[in-house]
Order: structure tokens, then sequence, then C-alpha cells
DNA sequence: CCTTAGCCTGCATTCGAATGCAAAGATCGG
DNA sequence: CCGATCTTTGCATTCGAATGCAGGCTAAGG
């Protein structure tokens, strides 16, 4: 029996005798035979490899990320290829071990400078940002509409009295943390309020904590004004401040002052935080950044599509929002 | 120029004069030709891919473990293929997709079963265990030492004074879980106490909520005295019960009540829990099996290695410990 | 000027699987 | 019983890179 029939009794429509392939499917199993995935992606020049690329921020913040990427992928019937970077950016040296395997595509959880972008893009490698800007480039992207949520939020807070806006964001040059920030000042702008502060923090709930109460607290002596209400880029860093309120500063939240996050993750549910926030799907944010890059590979000339996923308001009671405002367990 | 000639020039110490590497070098980064990592596997027969596997709990509970292993193995230059599944147990089916990769090792966070795992090793499949056990097969594992800690865990309620103990596990199969479980059990049974009941939970913090309320207050009228230490196979569930004690039934902790967990996650420390626990080193777990898999690839008839790594006990404030109870922010 | 050694380079083969094309075998109508 | 058609199988080539071996080239020594 010669080799080439032997391959084509796995492929599923090929002139192969039931006969033939029970004999040769039968021989296999019993050598332990299975085929050879990069040999055969050699030749057909389809590896099914798809490079996905992650902070250890976003697997802290979003863990169900890669898990709803990874799940989308495997219904696929792809493979991930898991790149983990330090700071939320991957330069072409970060990403050259990966761009040696034959990627089909890549899905970015984090920025890419313009030029290193600007190169895997001229390789025809499709590019899929999550929850990040492909910055002018032909890139496909999806991100939850981080500007409109913020300035929902802004609003809302801003109909509920409050107008002394603290903001606590994460690190300077982190995108999502800018949208979110820009976003709500500029909802505030839209009604003739603005942002007294922005406090810059690591992201976490540690940080937050210590630069809020070093903030309210001053050992230079001069203390500030208490804001009303506290916007926070992510629901750890609301967390770290409701902590600080309750446990060191001794203010009530929400009586004292309003605290919001982003994000809507497990634990801002708990009765300990009842966190309002927003809501981020991540798990629609996945299902659309791989349906994006299917797109892509079967409609490689399409122009570039940017799909937004809007985030749902979750009002529980770590803010005052007004008559509207409902009970949430 | 020859096709072998420019193939020598991208490995390291091969005979070729640096003139004619310089210009391939140029020629090479002018056409963005980059070497096919898959074609040159399938001649050196080293496709640097190793399987991991892991599950979504994993990933919510310790979503460090993942980060750790991807750096340890980009560090040895290694690359990561990701498989993800839903319970904790990969059989053949599920790990079929990656098997037809030419991985060089499997790093498995879930369990296999004897059967399918007994396959794997036939095909000489290299196989590390994370937290698991390789079931009596010739695998090797790195796993916290559960049963000690546990059993630790035991002495020091006992010497408390506490005499009446609920614990709180995950899923009745899953393995973490019974060994923490069984390692309490066991360090009771020496100092001639015991467990008056294991409830079982998904391991999330709504359950065992929902659970211990059940529990503590049922419908059924027939009301159960309270225990004086609840022992939770991991932190979410300790944060589930310490909140159900402080939101529904009303009851102090560690006053009325000892709660103690294991993981030392992140959230433990904060000043809403103050949650005692056993600290996981998971970063050191993900160091252990990337070294045992490096350790198996270069000496594959070695037998095979079974690393625990210790757990230390941190005294928070959710337990009462005796004097040597310190306090920690 | 010739020889010997050493350094480079090129030819040809190899890894494992897919596939176009041709040939062999099976089936059927005339 | 023969040719036509369809099904099944085998041959040979291909993907991209690595490598043993042989031959060309250079340099030094006699």
């Amino acid at each position: 029996m010669a080799q080439s029939t032997v391959s084509r009794c796995f492929q599923a429509k090929s002139g192969i005798s039931p006969e033939t392939r029970g004999r040769v499917m039968a021989a296999a199993t019993a050598l332990g035979y299975v085929r050879n995935a990069l040999a055969r992606s050699l030749i057909t020049r389809r590896s099914n490899l798809i490079g996905v690329v992650i902070t250890q921020y976003t697997m802290r913040g979003n863990p169900d990320v890669i898990y709803a990427i990874g799940a989308q992928l495997a219904a696929a019937g792809k493979q991930l290829l898991l790149v983990t970077v330090e700071d939320d950016g991957a330069t072409l040296d970060a990403l050259q071990s990966v761009l040696e395997y034959p990627i089909e595509a890549l899905i970015s959880c984090v920025c890419i400078p313009r030029h290193d972008l600007r190169h895997l893009l001229a390789r025809r490698l499709p590019i899929v940002f999550y929850n990040r800007s492909p910055d002018g480039e032909a890139a496909d992207s999806v991100a939850t509409d981080h500007a409109a949520a913020s300035s929902a939020m802004a609003t809302a807070l801003h109909a509920a009295g409050h107008r002394r806006f603290l903001c606590l964001g994460g690190p300077e040059d982190a995108p999502v943390s800018r949208q979110r920030l820009a976003g709500f000042a500029e909802g505030l702008r839209q009604l003739g309020s603005g942002v007294e502060d922005v406090l810059v923090t690591d992201y976490s709930y540690a940080a937050a904590y210590a630069v809020f109460l070093a903030r309210m607290r001053p050992s230079t002596g001069e203390a500030r004004a208490r804001p009303d209400a506290v916007f926070c880029a992510n629901d750890q860093l609301a967390m770290g401040v409701m902590d600080a309120c309750r446990f060191d500063l001794g203010w009530n939240v929400p009586g004292d002052l309003s605290v919001v996050g982003f994000d809507d993750i497990a634990e801002a549910a708990r009765p300990v935080y009842e966190l309002t926030t927003m809501h981020q799907d991540s798990v629609a944010l996945a299902r659309e950044a791989v349906r994006l890059m299917l797109l892509r590979l079967s409609h490689p000339h399409s122009p570039p599509a940017h799909v937004p996923v809007p985030a749902t308001m979750i009002r529980r009671h770590s803010a005052r929002l007004g008559a509207s405002d409902p009970a949430i367990g």
C-alpha cells in the first residue's frame, strides 16, 4: 500500500474504499500513528496556529479572557500559541519567536508600536486587537466602547448631584485607562463640569488604596477637600478606594462619597463591595475577536473592522445615583 | 548562492564567512524573510512546542499560573500551545488536536484518566503534572504538599481550642480539594478529633455562601449547632463563608467561629477579609514544573520525580489561633 | 611552483504528508 | 464479449529547512 493511499484515508471526502480505509485505520491505532500537523501545514500552507499576546495584568484582571478565546479557537479548529509579555506592549523582538512559527493570525491584547505593527501587516499577518487600538493602521479591532460608557457614568453621577470628581487611572500610558478617563472627562465637560484631578496607579488594589489615602490625608498637612465621587478605571482600583475609606478614613460609601468602577469583575457583586460599575463583557469581546479573525482569514482584502461592544451600567450600592437606583442583592 | 548556504547563515557556529553571512542577513531583512520553524522542526525533530492543559477554574483561582509557566517556557526557548478544558480532566479526545502537533512535552494542570495517561506515556510523551497526581504512572509531578499543610492547619485550630469542625470542598472528584480535606481530617484524627461534615461546592464564592447558609439556617426548621471552625479547600470558599456569616447570619468572624482558607490569593490580604490561610506558591510550582520538564527532555530515562512544594501558614484575623497569632496589615 | 591543509560553498537527500496525473481494477450497457 | 465510465490506487513531486559529503578556493610551507 502506497503512502499516498494512507494519506487519503485521513481525509474526509477522498476516493478511498471503506475496506481500505478500515484496514488503514486499524493499523494506525495499532501502531499508535497520528498524523503530523506540522508536516501537513508545510504543504497545505495552513498551520491552524493562532498567536495570542497577553499581559499578566489582563490575566489577573480578566482571567476569563484567555479561556474564552481558547474555547472559541478550539471550536474553530485552531490552536492557541500563547505569548506572554511583561508590559502592555509587544515589539517585534518580543514576538520574534512566535513569528518564526507560521501563525495564521495574531490576536493581541496588548499594544504594538506603530512601526512594528506596520511591519507585521506588511507581512500580510492578520491582526485583531482586543480592547486596544490599531493606531490608525489597517488592522481589525474589537473593544468595549470605553468612551461612551464612561461618559454615561459621568452623566449618571452628575445627574445625582455630584460635582467634585476625582479619578483613578492605571499607568499613564495604559490605553484602556486613558480612554475611560477621557470619556469620563468629556462627559463631564459637556455638562459644564470637570474632573478635579487624576491619580496614577499600577492598576492594583494596593496602589489605589495607598494613592487615594495619600491624597486624602497628605503628610504635608495641607488637607484636601473631600470629593463627591471617585471614578476608577477598573474595579480593583474602586475596591481599593472603598477600603481606604472604610478602614482608614472612616468615611461611609456611598454616604460620604460615591465610588464607581469599571469591568464588573466577579468580586464587585459581593456584599462587601456592592460596587456600582460598568459591565464589560469579556466573553462577547473574545467571541467577536475570534469571529473577526476568522472573517479576515476568509476575506483578506475586506476593509478593517472595528467592533464596539457596549458596556452596561450595573447599579449597586457604592454610589448615589438617584431615584432609578434599584436594589441588587 | 545555494539554499544550503543561506540555511547555514542562520546557525550560530557553522563555517560561513562573515562577509557572506552579512550579505545574506541584509537580503533577509530586505525581503522580510524569517525562517520557518515548522519546516525546521520537521528535519531536526525538535518542535520546541510544549502543550499546557488548564481549566477555567485554575485560571480564575490562580491567574498567575499560566503567566508563570509562559515566562519560564519563553526563557527556555519553548513555545506554549494552550489547551483549555471545561472540567478537571482531559481525555485523549480532548487532547487529540494538540497531539497532532508534535509537542515535546505536556504540562497538565488537570487530571488525565489512567488509561489515557498510559497511552500518552507509551507514545514517549513526557508529561509533568501541576498540582495533580500521575496516579501511579511514570510521569513527573510537582504539587503543593496539600496533606501536610492541611494537617498543620488542623493542628493549629485544634491547639487554639476548636472542637467542632466543618469543611467546605470543591466538586467531589476534584483531586486538590480531596487531598486538602483528607489532610485536614487526618490531622484531626491524630489529635483524637474529627470533622463533623463536609459540604460540596463548585469551588465558587457564591456556592460557598449559599451552601453554608443553607446548612446553618435550614428551611426544614431543624437548626444545626454552630461549628467552632470552618476549613475551606480554597480562599474563594472561605470568603463566601465569611460573608454569609457577616451579611446573613450576623455572626462575628473570628469571634463566633474561625474561618480558614487555602491558596492565599491576593484578595485574602485585604482588610475586608484578613483571611488566615495557607500560602500556595504558584510561581514556584510553575518554575519547578518547567524545570522538571526540561530535565525530562534531557534525561528521558531517569526515574519519575515528584516535587512537593511546601505551603506556609499565613496568620491573619479570620481565625483564633492562640497567642502566636501576629497582626498582619 | 607545487602540495597540503583548512575554510567555504553547493549538490543532493531527508523529514512527513498532500495532491495532480496516470494506470489499474470494477461495473455496466450494448 | 468489448469498450466506456467510474472508482480506487500508486508514482512522483512539493512544501522549507537541515546536513553529509565532495569539490573549489585560499593560504602557508617546502
